[in-house]
DNA sequence: ACAGTATATATGGTAATCCGTATATTATGC
DNA sequence: GCATAATATACGGATTACCATATATACTGT
């Protein structure tokens, strides 16, 4: 899946998006209201933006009852997604986004613990 | 140099200024007058985009004579980096970034004739 | 100092983006 | 079918970002 060059970017402009897109890369599969609790946002905002992902291809939803899990679109082509690998790196040296995987390891209550390694 | 996560995809985010830093990532310093040329774009805009590039960090400029080269910021960290090329990758296949790459080529009373390999 | 060239900035208008709130949809269990 | 939970969308307002045009600055050569 090859995402229009432009949009790619336009989509990680967005601050709520990146920190979505992180802790669905380091993370795997989440769902919105892990989303939701990790970066600490109102669930329109997270399910709004989770959307605009998911139509512009980066990423892939699938529903299992009441939720909806959300991960990165594995079918993206390779550079994009090289630039997220990378992007999670420059990642690690931010507070905010330190304290988003910080706050999904410590929520109680999760669906489908995927772990915290 | 390690620039801010957020605002280092922001300043990605624009059409112009991406194809200006593609065209830096493959062709080294280029002044203003061969990114107005190849770009098709009208010089302020071009100007204030890379005003945005070299405020943020993104970009280094040197004056020589009435000309401003610019280039992408070597002290950028490693991430930084790798994700510019990656974008350059990508955008390999866009036909407007290919144009612009043409566009460049052909131009004619280039300062310092950087060629075209 | 003046003319000319390359580049930078200022200004006001317009369009795109983002957000909070309210409401709608989808699925589950009784 | 009804109540509840999880998620999605609609709407209006506010902010931000971008642009075209006009003007200013920086430098060179005479």
């Amino acid at each position: 899946m090859n995402i229009d060059h432009d949009n790619f970017f336009k989509m990680l402009a967005d601050s709520t998006r990146m920190r979505a897109l992180m802790l669905m890369q380091s993370e795997g599969e989440l769902c919105v209201c892990e989303l939701t609790h990790a970066l600490k946002l109102s669930q329109p905002k997270i399910s709004r933006h989770l959307a605009l992902l998911r139509e512009t291809g980066l990423v892939r939803a699938r529903r299992d009852g009441l939720w909806m899990y959300y991960q990165i679109n594995p079918a993206l082509s390779a550079w994009s997604l090289n630039i997220l690998r990378e992007a999670l790196t420059g990642s690690r040296q931010n507070k905010l986004y330190q304290q988003d995987h910080t706050r999904l390891c410590g929520m109680s209550d999760r669906p489908n613990t995927s772990c915290c390694a």
